[in-house]
DNA sequence: CGTGCAACTGTTAGCGCTAACAATTTCGAG
DNA sequence: CTCGAAATTGTTAGCGCTAACAGTTGCACG
């Protein structure tokens, strides 16, 4: 029973297609669209992917037939015989908020635009889900990588040497690149948002992030925001971590936690917006001003950052712009403009709002 | 030049690879496996989807042809053989906020699991951008598509009915589907809003959300919030619309203007969380205690909802549920378990908090 | 009128894998 | 031992497309 018919059943409507007679249950191939136009597949090929090759008279036939047949070009053949598969695979540490949100649609847009597709995985913050994505990825012969961070393991570094193929990292810098690296120092980061609350006379600082285990971006901006401290001569922040992917229902806890073991915070620093918000909240619960008695800055100026109260002071990444050129970069690489790897500092900026 | 040799010669360090000696260049195929092995590529093929049909000794021989090859099949031959891609698509509306994310997360986990890819696509609420992803999808031969909301283009009707794969349709109801339907009923949810206002004697509703030129999912709840103040004997709510993706930043001065225009609304349902954070901020900037003066009720319940202050009273989805059950449904449908097109009303609740 | 070249179209082979079947080997029952 | 079924392996023929090359045609030009 074709699922089809059954909803056509349910509704009891007539067929709401505009040329339903000549729908059939299995797609057209090429050989079809060629001898309902009376030319060879190779004609049509060409019509299709490059029609100024092709005599006007003989692409008009071939277009009619391909509307006729709703033609639709396999591109997994495409991509067997021109071994470009034309699909771009990401990894994204987490796709359950906002932090990689903008820097996916970037690539997608940009991608999308010139004919690829994209791929997404998510790692959920851990390096061994990276690599059996990165295997994954690379069975399906994408033809570039994105991959968030520059922390990963053996393994995925040994899969990439063996599978020359373009690949970014993107979200951080490094001297050791796998390929082209397209992001904003997060060490930069965490010295800018010490300098921040050293400026405006906060001597008691505090972090909260994700455990720094492998240093990762967030052990970065506290390394950043250490080496500040150090600089201004202010005591080493206290920390907070949070265990799963850094979200808000972590993180307020975690904040009220680390308030009360430390009551003289002044400064705190979260390593992004969803933590920042949750801040927020924890110091509302303890009877805390913001910024009066605490700053709080955030990290990553997601959507609603602009709209809390008070609203969010936040450093602020180019996630859009991150994800476009990453994916210009590969681009580039992949039509052959003899462009070598790239390496691309994007930067940040502190939005000052009120919470800080 | 190498875009590998130029990473290693900028670090000038050794590489950092386990066998670096049998690293090549172009990555193995099954034809390599098999001599080096000593058997015909079939015996490799079944050795690697269909071990127990293979001697134990051939079994290790293979295996360690494919360790010392570091092979990876490659899933676009596997998957012109054998027509079927193991890639399943999807298209959301947006993947810049969290609204979706949690759905997008429990389809690629169950999906990823099942030993299949996910593939996204954002249409940014925009029907014929869904089109046009179809039709790439259906290009790429994807396994199965699962599409958010059941308002589509006739074109994309069209071509799902060419192209007869199982299709799920999420995060809303209704008696013609295209194939499945995995969700909730969103007038339902319109409606208990109304509900929960009226029990707490408010009446002067308002609604926030996108303009319902489609009657889509934000319509479906307007429609339902309208049918409760009919029924309840209050004046129809009051409206504001964001024109693009559902965002804070629209939201905050669509609120305000709803505010100053109809000062004595005491009751606003907000399409999502995004929005009635923003939402949140201004009351404040108006000066309106929420909930005394002003009930907000959000919708989504976003990782922040429960940790903005006040604390968003919201209407939770079980978005995870959601992917996890439409990928559920594919699955079962490809694995030819005999099932036909599945009707699943997941439900929703009201989550009570502070701010209504 | 041939010639040569551009413009167009067709033919052949094969991308890397697996379905379907054929061939071979193994082994227990008779 | 012999036979047949089961277990194991191999062979053949594509999946739907396109690269590379090989025609074929038309037409300007000498």
């Amino acid at each position: 029973m074709s699922r089809r018919t059954a909803a056509l059943g349910t509704s009891g409507e007539p067929a709401p297609l505009g040329s339903a007679d000549d729908v059939r249950s299995t797609p057209a191939r090429l050989v079809e669209v060629a001898r309902l136009a009376g030319v060879s597949t190779m004609t049509v090929s060409r019509a299709l992917r490059r029609p100024e090759q092709v005599a006007p008279l003989t692409l008009q036939a071939v277009q009619s037939a391909v509307a006729q047949l709703g033609y639709l070009p396999d591109s997994a053949a495409s991509a067997m015989a021109t071994r470009r598969s034309r699909i771009i695979a990401a990894i994204v540490p987490t796709l359950m908020n906002s932090v990689y949100a903008s820097t996916v649609h970037g690539l997608a847009s940009v991608l999308r635009g010139a004919g690829y597709e994209l791929m997404i995985g998510d790692s959920g913050y851990d390096l061994q889900t990276e690599t059996s994505l990165v295997r994954s990825f690379l069975g399906r012969r994408v033809d570039a990588l994105v991959l968030t961070g520059v922390e990963h393991d053996d393994a995925t570094r040994e899969l990439l040497a063996r599978h020359d193929l373009p690949v970014v990292e993107i979200w951080d810098l490094t001297a050791q690149p796998i390929g082209s690296v397209v992001g904003f120092s997060n060490v930069a980061a965490g010295r800018e948002a010490g300098r921040y609350f050293a400026q405006r006379g906060r001597r008691h600082w505090a972090f909260l992030g994700s455990r720094p285990g492998r240093e990762g971006r967030s052990g970065k901006r506290l390394r950043g925001l250490r080496e500040t401290a150090r600089a201004a001569g202010v005591a080493a922040p206290v920390t907070a971590f949070v265990e799963d992917g850094m979200s808000a229902s972590a993180g307020h806890a975690a904040v009220l936690a680390l308030l009360d073991a430390h009551p003289h915070t002044d400064a705190l620093f979260c390593a992004n917006d969803a933590l920042a918000t949750a801040a927020l909240r924890a110091a509302a619960d303890r009877g805390l001003a913001v910024p009066a008695a605490l700053s709080i800055l955030g990290f990553g100026d997601f959507d609603v950052a602009a709209h809390t109260s008070p609203a969010l002071t936040t450093v602020r990444i180019p996630g859009r712009e991150i994800g476009a050129s990453a994916a210009q970069v590969l681009l580039d690489q992949l039509d052959g403009n003899g462009l070598g790897p790239t390496h691309m500092d994007l930067g940040f900026e502190i939005v000052q709002r009120e919470s800080a």
